[in-house]
RNA sequence: GGGCCCGUAGCUCAGCCAGGUAGAGCGGCGGGCUUUUAACCCGUAGGUCCCGGGUUCAAAUCCCGGCGGGCCCGCCA
């Protein structure tokens, strides 16, 4: 079979015989960026670049081709009566799509008007074995492709470079704007012996040396604290979640977190922080905090500029749903639950109940604009402290954006013999088959007895928030490389 | 976990309903062309029709099973 791997191995081996490397290690010059040349360009300058061959137009004795360089495009030139005959033949014979090249040359303006390189000097920089799936500037249309060869995804299409440029700008700029408000950046372990910090069923792991179990992390929340126990008053990381759930448009089980915590705040001045912070990334990352999200059929305006509508859950329920869910005896809550087909993991509970019945009644049309969501039922929330006036509610709140759950806080519990209660709740749940249920960990307990000040703490989903910055619906779009089935190599074309 | 849809050339897809020589455009390769930019013109090669089984004289097409992907629902406090 002839194939264009074939193919090109054929030109590569031609090219070795001939003794020109197909893989120098740097160019023949040191070449500048092209995105440089094309911001203040200089015509009749002569210019020394490098980028990846993106199309070609020949035209005999003349061929305009594209080059691409850090993302930014450049047309080049090269004509057979500027240069000589055996390199533009070398061009002729060996340059195809997708290698990449140096080229040297002057700056000229076509007649249509294009920046363009006449090229007096071109060297291979390296050979491409297999061209690029799609012409520049084009999409991949075949989702599967697009996420299994996500560079073959941004190598081709400046849309999908843009919203990695967005989602790492994003991070950047969260980092800025926490360092500004003094909070110092810290990492704590990836592997832990308990997980713990939310609700979820963690991966797990075996480490050799101490021939024990151990998990990945499924929050950041429970080491954070720990640092705030040891005297740190104001820290965050960013760092990468696991939690061994299904996988849909919102979820990828391997996710990126901020987490937050101040010492001498509640989770007023979190909510104050959140908003200031959402606002000022956008302002920042995308020159507003205007931005436009698709919300089922429609493209919404969303206003992300502070201060974001705060509603109690039970107000949620009255203004949205016309239902005073805080009256309801539990028979007609549980009727409710089965109305909706709602299973409580752990054995029926009012708290969760109320929870899992505002995801299901209250929807999300409208929870478009940014809204926290405050005060929820305490059984629901077994690391937030309860509320200073209302005893069965905890002083927690979640952010919503364009219908989504961006962001989830509250006033820390430190009270460490409430706090190894309601893990004793949750160890409750579990033998009751709640998978979810958050483990005891008498470590995180005795950290608390050595004292916790009064804390505000909140988890920021980063891979969301760059969602709405970017208006796409779908976490696997911002995910570089999200998680998708492995497939046996195939021996394609070898 | 349940449902719907998709898988044919490197890419995008037609052909399938109603079984009968596997197609188009782009891309590749060869030729032509000095201002194109999805260049154009002429020619040409290129296939495990996702995999396995069944029905049939005959299967890309019909049936069963599997694999991979997408979407919706459930779950994700």
């Amino acid at each position: 079979m002839s194939s264009e791997v074939e193919l090109r191995r054929g030109i590569r081996r031609r090219l070795v015989e001939l003794n020109v490397n197909p893989y120098p290690h740097v160019p023949k010059s040191k070449v500048i960026p092209v995105r440089s040349i094309v911001r203040s360009p200089t015509p009749g300058s002569y210019v020394n670049v490098a980028g990846r061959v993106v199309g070609v137009r020949r035209h005999g004795a003349l061929v305009f081709f594209d080059l691409v360089d850090d993302g930014q495009r450049i047309q080049c030139s090269i004509s057979r009566s500027d240069v000589d005959k055996e390199l533009f033949n070398f061009f002729e014979k060996f340059v195809d799509l997708g290698d990449y090249v140096y080229v040297a040359g002057s700056l000229y303006y076509t007649k249509k008007g294009e920046l363009t390189i006449a090229v007096s000097d071109v060297q291979l920089l390296a050979k491409a074995l297999r061209s690029p799936p799609v012409k520049w500037g084009h999409r991949i249309l075949d989702p599967e492709v697009k996420y299994r060869k996500r560079y073959l995804d941004i190598m081709t299409n400046p849309q999908a470079r843009r919203v990695f440029e967005v989602r790492f700008k994003t991070i950047e700029e969260i980092r800025k704007f926490m360092w500004s408000k003094g909070y110092i950046e810290v990492e704590t372990p990836v592997l832990q012996p308990i997980y713990g910090g939310a609700a979820a069923r963690p991966f797990k792991t075996h480490v050799w040396a101490l021939d024990t179990e151990w998990y990945l992390r499924i929050s950041l929340e429970l080491y954070l604290k720990r640092f705030i126990v040891a005297g740190f008053n104001k820290v965050f990381e960013i760092g990468k979640n696991f939690r061994n759930e299904d996988i849909d448009v919102e979820h990828n089980p391997e996710f990126t977190m901020m987490e937050s915590y101040e010492a001498y705040a509640d989770y007023n001045d979190v909510m104050e922080l959140t908003e200031e912070l959402v606002s000022t990334v956008a302002k920042k990352v995308l020159g507003t905090d205007a931005v436009e999200y698709p919300v089922g059929r429609e493209v919404v305006k969303i206003n992300l500029s502070p201060p974001y509508r705060r509603v109690s859950l039970y107000d949620a329920f009255r203004e949205f749903a016309g239902l005073d869910v805080e009256s309801l005896p539990d028979d007609k809550l549980i009727e409710y639950l089965d109305k909706y087909s709602v299973r409580i993991a752990g054995g029926y509970d009012r708290g969760r109940a109320v929870v899992k019945l505002f995801d299901r009644i209250v929807g999300r049309e409208h929870l478009v604009q940014p809204t926290f969501v405050v005060d929820f039922p305490k059984s629901s929330s077994p690391l937030a402290k309860p509320h200073r006036s209302r005893p069965d509610l905890a002083e927690r709140f979640e952010l919503y954006i364009g219908g989504m759950e961006l962001a989830n806080a509250y006033t820390e519990l430190n009270d460490p013999e409430l706090q190894a209660s309601f893990f004793r709740e949750e160890e409750a749940r579990r033998a009751l088959g709640d998978l979810e249920a958050h483990p005891f960990d008498w470590d995180f307990i005795e950290a608390l007895e050595h004292g916790m000040p009064p804390t505000g703490g909140l988890g920021l989903g980063i891979d969301r928030l760059v969602m709405i910055y970017t208006g796409v619906n779908s976490i696997k779009e911002v995910i570089p490389f999200p998680m998708i089935k492995p497939r046996e190599f195939e021996a394609k074309n070898q």
